[in-house]
DNA sequence: TATCTTTGCATCGTGAACGATTTAATTTAT
DNA sequence: ATAAATTAAATCGTTCACGATGCAAAGATA
């Protein structure tokens, strides 16, 4: 039996998954000279925003939950972008800070974004296009985290 | 120094990282009871569509590599969903194909899209949007894939 | 025919994701 | 104040994702 709804072609998820990681193939050759993963690098946007988090706000920022953040805090942190320092206030929280190196990273990963845009440069549809497909998307995620 | 670009709210690729894992975990609990998870789901449905096919045509499909396949496709086996025989005609292919119970699930799968799709019922646009969507999405997905 | 290159798949190592469980610290309830 | 419930991280095990490498079969070239 043919079901027209199984066939791939038809499938908004699938293209999402796929689009999602062909995004990530394309930052590696932007991120890999300052020496970090895509999901690295949205640590360190988090903590370029605003620095001294603990593990659960990066995690609330990112959607990730400890079991993903912790090793990958510890590997940040063997890499002298970070440090983790035990909860002052509540001895539960395990705060995040940068270190020196993680802030100065900042200035060489400023133009990552431009970079990457180029990438929809080429689209026939322009910047309110754009805007107009992050709503559906925030609106899309939106119904998803429940 | 503050660089806009690089705050995560203005970014299309966070949106599609994120709702691409939202998505993941929305299938969960509807493949689960099928003894599939998502990348397995979107093997079957490659091989629903056209039974027996080589590691690398599913690759092709899916835009995934052997490096990924290949164990994907061991453990599918493993499950009793499909078979790895070594091709006859090129002796470097190895064929998939399903096995009855392979074969059988597409059945209990059969509605797995519709119930998928009540995610984005409630949404403000619709059947057209979505076909906008698909296109746009498959505009980007073309000019990433060199 | 002998070698050279290409192709298809497998293997290895590393880094996510994530369900599930554990541990310790804080909060709430009794 | 003590016990119970909640919360924040960490840990564990399994499954992707993927760069890099290995290997054997097939095709190209000399």
């Amino acid at each position: 039996m043919m079901y027209d709804q199984l066939k791939l072609e038809n499938q908004l998820c699938f293209r999402l998954y796929s689009l999602s990681r062909l995004l990530t193939q394309a930052y590696r050759p932007l991120l890999e000279p300052l020496g970090l993963t895509y999901p690295q690098y949205l640590v360190m946007l988090v903590l370029w925003e605003t620095d001294h988090q603990t593990v659960g706000d990066i995690g609330r920022r990112l959607k990730l939950d400890t079991n993903t953040l912790t090793p990958m805090l510890q590997r940040m942190e063997r890499e002298g972008l970070l440090v983790r320092t035990h909860g002052i206030v509540d001895g539960r929280q395990t705060l995040v800070s940068l270190t020196k190196k993680g802030l100065q990273l900042k200035e060489a990963a400023k133009d990552v974004p431009t970079c990457m845009s180029q990438h929809w440069k080429g689209e026939p549809w322009g910047t309110e296009e754009i805007r107009q497909m992050m709503q559906r998307l925030d609106s899309l995620i939106e119904g998803l985290s429940d």
